[in-house]
Order: C-alpha cells, then structure tokens, then sequence
DNA sequence: GATAAAACTTTCCGCGCGTAAAAATTTAGT
DNA sequence: ACTAAATTTTTACGCGCGGAAAGTTTTATC
C-alpha cells in the first residue's frame, strides 16, 4: 500500500512529489494530451503513489467555464424522464462533464430554484426539459439567453433556443392508422389542461390522422391535476366508461401513464381489455413507458426514441459549449409503434 | 426596473452599495440574524436593488464544511427511490441544505464513481442509500469513516454507521399472516442472487412466519441479474408457472417490481389473478411501489412508511452534521399492510 | 451619562488553483 | 551539432470569500 506515505494537500506539494512543475500540472489536469509524455507519464507515477486530487471549488472559482453540466427534468419520479436523464447524464460524462441532475417535481417554483441555482453553478451547459405549461415562460426565456442550453422533451412556443424531441403529431398518425386498419377508430383520451405542448400536438395529430382516414375525431377530455397521471385516468376513466363517453370500443391515451391508469379502471369496471376475442375495448398509448411492458394486457403504444434524443441533445449541448454556432430550430424523433396485446 | 443599475460582481461591491463592511455583509449571508436590525435592513434593502449572489465556489472553497448534502440511490429509475429520493430531497433544502442527487444505475463502478465525486464536494454529509450486494464494502467503510453519511434503505452487514429502513423480516410476517388467513399459505417467489440484504431478511422473515403458523416454507429462486425485475419476474415467473413449481395457489413476491412482472406471465399464461371467485392466483407483492396501485389486479402489498424513513434519515444526517453523536445502530420502521384485489 | 457589552469597520492573510510573462530547457528537423 | 519550435520552469498575480485581530462605533444597562 504506498498509497498516503504522505497527505498531499494542495496542486503544489503534488507538484513537488512528482518532480513536475505546478503550472504544467495544473496543464495536465486540465487536458492529459497537453503536456509531453514523459511529463505526463511522471505525473500519473506519482497519482499512482499519491492520492491528490484538484480542489474541485478552487478550479471552479477560477476558470471562467466550468465542466459541470446541469440536467434539469420535470418530474424524476416518473420513470420515463429518469430514464432519459440517466442516458444524457452517461453521456455528459463520457464528454468529460460533471453532470447534476435536478428534478422540479412538478412545480413552478422548484423550477424556478433549479436555475437560480444553475446559475450560480456556472455551468458550461444545461439541458432542460421544462414542466411546460406550468413553467415560467420569461425566466426560461431569460435563463436560455444567458447560459447555453438545449431545450427537450417539452417545447416552450416560440422559445428561441435549440430543442430535441418527439415528433409528437406522427405518435398519434402513427397508432390512428394502425388501430383503424385493426378496429374501430379510436376515441382519444386526454386531460383537459395539458401539462405541456406536447399533449396539444398529439391532439392535432390525432385529428388530422382520423380526418385523413375519413373518420371523426373524437375527443374525451378529463379534468385533472397535477402529475398524477395514472390516477387521473383511472378515476376519470372509470366515469367516461360509465357514461359512454368514448362512442367507440377503442380508446387512445394522450400518453402512457395515463393509459395505465385507464387500464386500471377498465378492470375494476369489468371491461376486457385487448384484441382476443372476448375483449370489449381496446386501449393504446404513447411513449413506451418503462413499465407499459408489463401492464396487464401489455400495453400498445408508440415508443419514444429515448436514445436519438439523448444523443442528439447531448451532441448539440456540446457544440454549444464548443462555441459552434446551433442554430434555434427543433430537432424531432419519429416514434415507432409497439404492437403488444391491449390493442 | 430598479435592477441591475450596476453590475455587481462580488461582494466587496456589494457591501460599498449597501453601505455596510464586507465582513458584515459575510456574516449575514452565512446567518442573516446574526447582524443588526439596522444592517441586515440596509442589507436586505440593497439585495432589493442589486441582483447579487456570492460566488458559491468561494465559499465553498474557504468554508471547512459546505452546505452541500450528497444523496445517492442505487437506481433512479426505479420510481420507489425517485419518490424517497424526493423526499429527503425535500427536507435537506428545507434544512437549508444544497441537496444534489447521485444515482449509481445499478452499476458499482458509477457507486465508486459516485463516492469519489462526493468526496471532492466536501459535502456537510451524506444519504447513501447502497447497492447492496453490488457494493464495494471497503469502500463504502471507507466512506463512511471520512463523511458524516446515514445509509438507508439498504444496510451492509456489520458496517459502523447509522441506518434507517424499513423493518424487512415484519414484512412476510405481516402479509403471510394475512395470506395465510385468507387463502392457501403462499410460496415465495424471489430471485435466487438477492441484489441486497433485504431480500434476505425477508426471505428468513418468510420462513419464520410459516413455521409459526404451522405451515412448511416453500421458496422458489430464479436465476436473474440487473435491476430489471419485472422483466426477471415475468419471464422466470411464466417458466415457474408453467412446471408447477409453486406448488400452491398464492404467491408471495420478494418485492412488487418482481410482482409486477409475475402479473404480466399470470396474464400471459392465462391466469386469473386475485381473491374473487374464477380466479385461479393469488399474488402479493412488498414495498407498495408507487405503481402497485394500478397493475391489473391492483397489488395486494406492505408498504414501506416513506415519510417516516426519510424523516428519520434527515432528522440522524442534521444531528451528525450539528457534530452531536448518533449512534451506529439501526432505525427500522415497520411496514403496513394494503389489501388490494390481486391476493 | 457613565460603563460594559455588542456589533461594526478596517486591515490583513490565506484558501487552491488558473493563467500570464519571461526565462530556461528539451525536442525535432536537417 | 546547430537552429527553431515546443515545453517546461520560475515568478507573480488574481479570483471571491472566510475569518482573525485590533480599533471604533453603537446599543444596552443601571
């Protein structure tokens, strides 16, 4: 164990033990590449038998841009948004970064904390998923002017920063067109305040595909709150099931979460769900949720391209911090259908 | 728009704008009450019209103790740590902490990972939640030796430092109780490499609650790694389902994602599940996961108490930091029954 | 209004490292 | 081996703030 034959405490001392100059050591720590090999190789002879490493705060103080990067979502406990976060985290580091990952749990004013204190992390990057509607539209229009970020998942209208995410009117042409060349066309279930854009576009979609197919659109809206989703669309459609509101034996969910919850309702009120025989509805969603694998029956969907958007948003971040020019235009992921046993 | 009239850029500035002494305006930014009405007025007044925050790095740096908190989970995308890692979250900012959330994605290079990023934040203290099985345990002795850490939800064997969890072994007591009242005694269903302690515990809990009631333990143990558990129990579930291997009509998951996967082969294999007449299954879960509401059945489970094990984690984690002594002994809080439809 | 305590001001130094400038050294190229 | 280029060393300053020491002003007490 040579390691600790003495506490070295500061860039200096390192120095000192390693035989090389505090400035080229400071050089190396901040790109190994950079100083000559022998240099290089005396430095890490000397890491082996020392464990220094740089005062994380002092580098920080200093450097006018730091390597931390932040990653904001909306609601980590949703799995989907934990999922994506663990991917562009994984790779901000692989890009050298130290990723920090903030959650607004939902609501406004945590959203607003999370970039108060972004920018005092100076960080070289942010990639933000905003709440959507419930964000303040000026401090993120503030915030993305002042720091380089690139928006996902959730598009602010208008927002005048770069963003990666779905393309959400194709989820809806996409499953319309399936579910009508397997069955009834769908009834499309949704919350009425939406959360975020992204819900609104997926209605257009919806309309325009059922349109398109010749067949009227037809919409339940639900009243609801909050990030609950699968709550909402068991309680809410558990009543729509009761009143007939769907019209048709195909009920389209806005997203995943709410579809599971609808599934939830569609077995406590007696209803089979899927397309074997002996089934009286069918329920599909949108976003291939992490758990809609394992709803019971396994939930139809359009899979989000969770690894195009990671990389893609990632890829951006780091031109932007790189100084490339990106310019402030969406960039949008097809989804692909999930065939599996709801509908 | 009395802001930004001047550019302040640090706090020597600031103080010549508020009209009081650096060193004052230092102390009332570490704790606003401990200057004068009359300052902390100025002061306050100034911070009205001057947007200024002191450089965090700074601090840090010359601060022997931050007011960072590190919290770490061993898989985020496992909703039940999101929702626990929310919590604590929570109470950590309240406490006037900077909480910053690691979660090792179920991998022990990102713990180690993890613990080495933690180590160079100087964080006030620490919530490590480990691997288990996965983790480095001479690392994580190593760990706890150096910064002020509260391990919970999963204990490692024999380690010197406090821990809070849930009470395991009263979990199988308290369903196989139940199950046992209602119905056949339940098998359990776990997967054969626990991926921590836990598992055990309950395990042994099992066992001790069928012999006290007179009833033969039976145990089936697939093979599975990862943190995939639904994919493990559905899969290993529908094979066991199918060679008979449970040997009774009620199972008892080791957790509800294994549950929740084993709902998914019932389904799939043409089992009905739950305790109404026609149905062919019972199963009952352990954790009360987030998403254990809404499986078809809804799953009959043990809920851990959440709120009183983040409590309690902070409540220890704020002692320490305040330098009083907390004992390395273990907090267990005890589960309680939720009687679903699926047993 | 005198006195002591409390709070403040002034003046320093130090934290650990980035980074610039000039001088010294090593390397590459012919 | 000689010159130019590339690196390294030496020296020095600055970042923004914590915090100590000594002196000054304000507040509290009777």
């Amino acid at each position: 164990m040579p390691k600790r034959v003495k506490k070295i405490k500061n860039m200096e001392e390192f120095a000192a033990v390693s035989g090389i100059s505090r400035p080229t050591v400071s050089k190396y720590f901040n790109d190994p590449g950079s100083v000559r090999a022998t240099s290089r190789a005396r430095i890490e002879a000397a890491l082996e038998r020392y464990d220094y490493r740089p005062n994380i705060f002092a580098i920080n103080q200093n450097r006018k841009l730091t390597k931390n990067v932040g990653i904001v979502v909306p609601y980590l406990a949703d799995p989907f948004f934990a999922e994506i976060a663990r991917s562009v985290e994984q790779r901000c580091f692989e890009a050298g970064f130290r990723p920090t990952l903030f959650s607004a749990h939902g609501a406004q004013d945590h959203e607003l904390g999370i970039l108060d204190s972004l920018r005092s992390l100076k960080p070289a990057g942010v990639l933000l998923a905003p709440l959507g509607r419930a964000s303040d539209r000026k401090a993120i229009e503030q915030f993305v002017a002042d720091v380089p970020t690139i928006l996902f998942d959730s598009q602010i209208p208008d927002l005048k920063a770069p963003f990666v995410g779905a393309d959400n009117p194709q989820f809806p042409r996409l499953i319309v067109d399936y579910l009508c060349r397997t069955g009834e066309p769908p009834c499309l279930f949704e919350i009425r305040s939406a959360a975020n854009p992204n819900a609104n576009k997926r209605r257009q979609g919806y309309v325009t595909a059922m349109e398109s197919l010749g067949h009227k659109p037809r919409i339940v809206q639900v009243d609801g709150q909050g990030w609950d989703f699968e709550e909402i669309g068991r309680r809410e459609g558990a009543q729509a099931l009761a009143s007939g509101k769907f019209g048709t034996n195909t009920v389209l969910c806005s997203n995943d979460r709410l579809a599971i919850g609808f599934l939830t309702a569609c077995y406590e009120t007696g209803h089979k769900v899927g397309r074997a025989r002996g089934c009286t509805i069918r329920v599909a969603g949108m976003d291939d949720h992490p758990f809609s694998r394992f709803t019971c029956p396994p939930l139809t969907t359009v899979a989000q391209d969770y690894e195009s958007i990671s990389r893609c948003a990632v890829e951006k971040l780091l031109q932007m911090i790189e100084g490339v020019e990106v310019k402030a235009e969406s960039t949008l992921f097809e989804g692909h259908l999930i065939m599996r046993d709801s509908a």
